[in-house]
DNA sequence: GCTTGGATTTAGAATAATTCTAATTATTGA
DNA sequence: TCAATAATTAGAATTATTCTAAATCCAAGC
């Protein structure tokens, strides 16, 4: 299961981080699987709404916490200002650049990244975010 | 020379990003020297007007941006809401306690973290976040 | 050394991002 | 079915950052 994409997988997955099932967190998740483009809270909302014009932003607030906490979800930030959201659980780093904004999944080949891992602290994840200029960008000036 | 501590230093780095030589500049720079604790922005302000009780809210900011710009002061994001200002410009990563909230800087060993260099995107910097539990706060539970 | 233009600073307003509150609704377990 | 708890909602509140306009400062040219 690559991403569980029926009720029963997701709901499972809420529930052993103690959250229940929601057709919200449903809504959710689908936004962010549905376009891979990092979405900023705000934009995860306007989309959400689409589908369920009800939705509040405390509730996407709420749903995406949930997501995370139950790692289905990965909350990126990569400059001053909103966080950004990824439903990418493999292995990779963010290539952003820094004049369109746009943001780049890189694969990270096993064994290629080493993060130091000092005694006595725990490691539950880490985040690479790499800065600089994408192609096309380069291309223009 | 491994940080400017002189005005001339400083005034030369700042200089070859086509910044000025501020008596702000100078205090937000000896804020970020004097503790190495990666402040938000709001503590940078509140340690400023100490040594400089006239200063702003905005002229930290545009201290710190032009601080990073030249590259003598790196913005950190650990976490939804403020960002954090780091004057160590060695190669290092941040661990990060999810609890407490501490940060510790670690020196990445050369050669060891090894980012993917897509062809065509230009790699001005990485930032590597490592998100867990620090030793005082895994004693506590 | 005076002048002028652009950079910088300031206070405070404005905006953006997130969190909180209190009331309501939904879901789970006894 | 009922009670307890979790989740949702609208909107207010808070936090973080950026913007604005006026004042000040500084560097370069005359």
């Amino acid at each position: 299961m690559k991403h569980p994409v029926n009720q029963a997988d997701l709901s499972e997955r809420l529930a052993t981080s103690g959250f229940r099932f929601t057709p919200q967190r449903r809504c959710v998740y689908d936004v962010l699987l549905a376009k891979r483009d990092h979405p900023t809270a705000e934009e995860i909302y306007s989309r959400a709404k689409k589908a369920m014009p009800e939705i509040s932003h405390a509730t996407v607030y709420n749903c995406l916490d949930a997501l995370v906490s139950c790692r289905l979800v990965r909350q990126v930030q990569l400059e001053r200002g909103a966080a950004r959201f990824c439903p990418n659980m493999e292995e990779h780093c963010h290539y952003y650049c820094d004049q369109c904004g746009a943001v780049f999944d890189v694969a990270l080949t096993e064994g290629a990244t080493a993060v130091p891992r000092p005694k006595g602290f725990r490691v539950d994840y880490y985040e690479i975010a790499v800065h600089g200029v994408c192609t096309d960008c380069a291309k223009k000036k």
